[in-house]
RNA sequence: GGAGGGAUAGCGAAGUGGUCAAACGCGGCAGACUGUAAAUCUGUUCCUUCGGGUUCCAUGGUUCAAAUCCAUGUCCCUCCA
């Protein structure tokens, strides 16, 4: 069944948005975090400890799923969901990133056709296209699927950016006429870099192609600015329809997701919990921390006193630094746990924060703590 | 007792007359990371008041110049008795 989206709330100050829907049985509230398991897992962590932290949708990637194992083979075990053991909803990123990362040429590997791949595994030349990547997504049985976009580079220029866009629509429709999964949403991306006439012109054009939710993509790439980003929700979002699910692709900075919020989006996804958590540090309400700092060598409390989560309610810093410089796996697991936790929980604050109308006062609130002091222990 | 080899920065290890404050690796200390080619990458690591100062087991010597050559000493290792 595919999952159905409900907006329950406006909130007053901003276009912040409360929504939710059932999967499974289940009910799913927005906004919402989404932790990314590029190959079929959350980086090291089970499904049942990604349950336990509360997190909903998780992403999963057509790219790389399809180079290794294989979409057949996830076919045969009976689709995503069953291969990787996890039933709560997913969504697969189309390869629309891999545009961006991998096809080093961009003037030669991005054709009309679709993109021309060097396989990061062994080096065959590839081509992925809209409707493979549709197919191959189809067959993943994914919840939510993606459009193929071409995910531009923040630098690009105005004139590269609506090419960009206009092949990326048309991409759109390629994608849509071969999909048949009846259980599946798939979502159109809006593209067009900080320019507010190819936003509009991206997003007018997406939505009359009817989507069952829009994403806010071309984002976070390089080295953009925030206000770039906000500007590319704020010129993209107007001309989103309202009952349907909005977006942000790559998007996981708290901050970047509190003002994504602001800006009417309700569904993030973001590397940078698990990657964080891989690299030593940790979030916290008073800004991120590197565990790894000789400061926490003899720190016995835990990252967090007030976080529900596994990690901190059961181990210090001293020992996740140990375990971190020793380069144990657990280390990154439990960092893992605490970060996405952290997002998750932050997410729960807004939406609480849209119900009371106060969103603007907790924003402000957080940047505060966040921002304001150097995070110090007592 | 005899023969040989060795001692280089926190550790391992290059270097065997000037371009050496000394490669490289590890360790240490920091930084970066936004739809995951990322358990990765980058910087830094004798002291300094940034002018400079003091180093390559120790002491003495050769030389314009020594981690590098010579002498003596100390310690370590291998082989033979």
């Amino acid at each position: 069944m595919k999952l159905q989206f409900q907006l329950e709330k406006k909130e007053k100050n901003t276009k912040a948005r409360l929504g939710s829907f059932i999967y499974n049985g289940k009910t799913y509230e927005t906004p919402m975090f989404m932790p990314v398991g590029t190959q079929a897992t959350v980086k090291t962590l089970s499904p049942e400890e990604i349950k336990e932290i509360k997190a909903g949708i998780i992403l999963s990637n057509t790219y790389h799923l399809w180079l290794r194992p294989g979409e057949d083979i996830v076919k045969k075990a009976g689709g995503l969901h069953k291969f990787m053991n996890y039933d709560g909803p997913i969504l697969t990123d189309s390869g629309g990133y891999q545009v961006f990362s991998l096809a080093k040429n961009k003037k030669k590997d991005i054709t009309e056709e679709g993109v021309f791949f060097k396989s990061h595994i062994d080096g065959q030349k590839l081509l992925l296209t809209p409707e493979l990547s549709i197919e191959i997504q189809n067959k993943l049985d994914s919840d939510i699927a993606m459009s193929f976009d071409e995910c531009p580079p923040a630098k690009a220029d105005y004139e590269y950016l609506r090419k960009s866009v206009e092949r990326t629509l048309r991409w759109a429709k390629r994608g849509k006429s071969v999909h048949q999964n009846n259980n599946q949403m798939l979502f159109g991306i809006v593209q067009g870099g900080p320019y507010q006439d190819l936003r509009e012109l991206s997003a007018k054009e997406t939505v009359k192609l009817d989507f069952d939710g829009y994403s806010v993509g071309g984002v976070a790439n390089d080295n953009e600015s925030k206000e770039d980003m906000y500007k590319a929700i704020d010129y993209s979002v107007p001309y989103l329809p309202e009952n349907k699910l909005r977006y942000l692709m790559g998007i996981g900075e708290p901050i970047d997701l509190i003002e994504g919020v602001i800006r009417g989006i309700d569904l993030f996804d973001c590397v940078s919990p698990t990657r964080l958590a891989r690299h030593g540090h940790a979030l916290t309400k008073f800004g991120k921390i590197n565990l790894k700092n000789a400061k926490y060598k003899e720190d016995f409390t835990p990252i967090c006193e007030f976080c529900d989560c596994y990690a901190c309610k059961n181990y210090t810093k001293s020992y996740l630094r140990h375990l971190i410089v020793s380069e144990e796996t657990f280390g990154s697991r439990l960092l893992s746990i605490h970060n996405i936790r952290f997002l998750v929980h932050l997410m729960e604050e807004i939406r609480e924060s849209i119900k009371k109308d106060n969103l603007l006062m907790f924003r402000d609130e957080f940047v505060k703590n966040y921002y304001g002091e150097k995070y110090e222990q007592k």
